[in-house]
DNA sequence: TTCCTTATTGAAAATTCTTTTCAATTAGAA
DNA sequence: TTCTAATTGAAAAGAATTTTCAATAAGGAA
């Protein structure tokens, strides 16, 4: 990941903190709440206040690097966001999140709706809700929700 | 629109409160927070508080008579939703809401990104971001965020 | 390497948002 | 009209987020 150079490249220091939540959420693989990430930065013995968790998350977030994911059954959270256009999966019962890489698929949606309501589409919030490959077998994680 | 029966036919009651939050979605072309309700409906001189209003926005979420808006400049807002399945487009210069029809366009999309994460996909989340007819024009609505 | 400047952090407090509690009120059935 | 349970309002509690400002530290310059 190249999270170095696009900071300064854009003149921003690449600070403990700041290397610390880039470090964790590139091994998590459900999206954290602030307090989430401040917790689990404690555990692992690090100082770090929740202010500056969500002050790295709002930088991150302006230049790209992690993006908000609307799970409607939990809190906003943050994930990675890998180079070029991508959506995000989300599990039902375990909050797992995958990003998938976007395709045309949605062009002619998008081009129905600009005739029907004369908008001009400029952007779009696309995000799936299922079960992840665990989930789906009945037995082995338990009741869904 | 059927709100009264949907509301008694689940054994809830058609208090005043949930009259007034609901004909104020109906004639709102943007999307409301609780807070931008409550103002509202004191100029209207109501006296209706703004705990009642977190709680009938709680409800009708519930029984899908209305629906959040994650529009990513603003505090979620809440839209009326109609019969069907529907998903939104927002302006982004002026905020209007205005809800399109799904066709089954990303049925396409769904089945490759279950082909590709193994996911079993059950919902999803998509909104369109754009420019609206009167926004689309430079000169009409000032200056563009 | 050491020094210096300025971006960044931490801590506390302020602010804003949302939920809980419980007594008073009211919708709607009897 | 009366009664009862659902609903509301007000206050307070609890979370989430932002602001402020002095202390710290990153990274360029000497």
């Amino acid at each position: 990941m190249n999270y170095k150079a696009i900071l300064s490249q854009k003149g921003y220091r690449l600070s403990a903190p700041r290397k610390q939540i880039i470090e964790l959420l590139e091994v998590a693989d459900v999206a954290l709440s602030p307090q989430q990430i401040h917790n689990q930065l404690q555990q692992n013995g690090s100082a770090l206040g929740l202010v500056s968790v969500y002050r790295t998350l709002g930088l991150l977030t302006e230049l790209g690097l992690v993006t908000i994911l609307y799970d409607p059954q939990l809190n906003p959270g943050y994930v990675l966001r890998t180079q070029g256009h991508h959506h995000h999966i989300v599990c039902q019962n375990c909050h797992k999140a995958l990003e998938f890489p976007a395709t045309n698929d949605i062009d002619s949606l998008v081009e129905r709706v600009e005739k029907q309501t004369s908008f001009q589409v400029r952007d779009h919030l696309l995000q799936l809700f299922g079960l992840c490959p665990d989930c789906k077998q009945p037995d082995s994680k338990g009741v869904l929700s």
